[in-house]
DNA sequence: AACTATTTATAAGA
DNA sequence: TTCTTATAAATAGTT
């Protein structure tokens, strides 16, 4: 009983590990415990779960329940049977994944520019502008009309939300406010991006 | 000092939850931390890892790396590249888009994480949201008015790019065309929100 | 959305 | 590989 029989788990960094034999163990270890996870989620909760994995030699790994093929075919839309039913609901489903990503997204820059400001060397790029300029080209790029219909919506939400913190802004504190002109107010003949 | 403060941890079986609240609280927190799971090995082992999650309700959620789609694809052992410029190609366009915003998200998560293993208490909160709707609301209230201007003048990039491309719509085809009012070109008078 | 006390996952070692 | 052990990490129940 003088020391103890082994250290124990350690603590890691979570960065590539070099020696092989290491990864390898871990791949295994770690991913099975995916799996199990996978596997509770979908008790607990009812849920559908399709985990893939792909090793760094290429070897395909999967867990799925029901099975992984209808995971994995239900996400992407292109299994079932073509009826109208389906094509909005994957639309739909596509479309909440792009906010959420971009809500991450978002919050990782916005976390990412503290860290900076309390002096973090960060790399370059990785600023709001930048990022979400990127963002809306893209995108409009590759919207029909009628998905363009729909974003406008969600602009003309945004426009509003837009509208209302500002004012909340220019309640509190009036030290910044003074940076929005006069003519911000909305007018229905100020086109938005002129605000 | 005399009793513990909570409970702690219980232990669980893994069967359905029945009560619909603490269900939903589950599935969030799991799912999360599913995701964590499978960064950790993406980074650890240099996997390529996709995790799919349909809840009871339906609704979609994914983490992957580099993409959920090239995982999923890859796996499906499908072909990404239709010669074909009808709806498909489009669907394309929109996943590669997708994908590149992906790509960007996963190298700053992975970069927050490097930031928190040399040291960086970091906030936990990178959670993707639980409701499709949040995204506009949620950013624009982290935004302080600094950043509203900043996000203004992306809005009028976007709103550039939109007119652009109603327009090359317009010229290129008619069917869809007539869904656009015709009052939808670009005026002083008329705000973004009425397109 | 934070907080603990606990359970669970897992890094090392055998 | 499979088991063990000590410790790190996830999370159930609560506020």
């Amino acid at each position: 009983m003088a020391g103890k029989q082994t250290k124990g788990r350690q603590k890691i960094t979570i960065k590539r590990i070099d020696n092989e034999d290491d990864r390898l163990i871990t791949f295994s270890k770690r991913r099975s415990g995916i799996y199990k996870k996978a596997s509770e989620l979908v008790t607990l909760c009812g849920a559908e779960v399709g985990v893939l994995v792909f090793s760094p030699a290429g070897k395909p790994f999967s867990y799925g329940h029901p099975s992984i093929e209808s995971v994995a075919n239900r996400f992407l839309g292109q299994n079932p049977s073509p009826n109208d039913n389906t094509h909005p609901l994957v639309e739909a489903h596509r479309k909440v994944r792009i906010n959420e990503l971009s809500q991450q997204h978002n919050e990782l820059l916005s976390q990412m520019e503290a860290e900076r400001d309390r002096g973090k060397v960060l790399k370059e790029g990785t600023d709001i502008g930048q990022s979400c300029q990127g963002w809306w080209e893209v995108t409009i790029d590759e919207l029909n009309l009628q998905e363009l219909k729909q974003m406008n919506v969600m602009l003309e939400e945004f426009h509003e939300n837009l509208f209302k913190k500002i004012n909340e802004l220019r309640r509190n504190g009036g030290a910044s406010s003074s940076s929005f002109p006069a003519h911000a107010d909305r007018s229905i003949n100020i086109p938005f991006y002129q605000l």
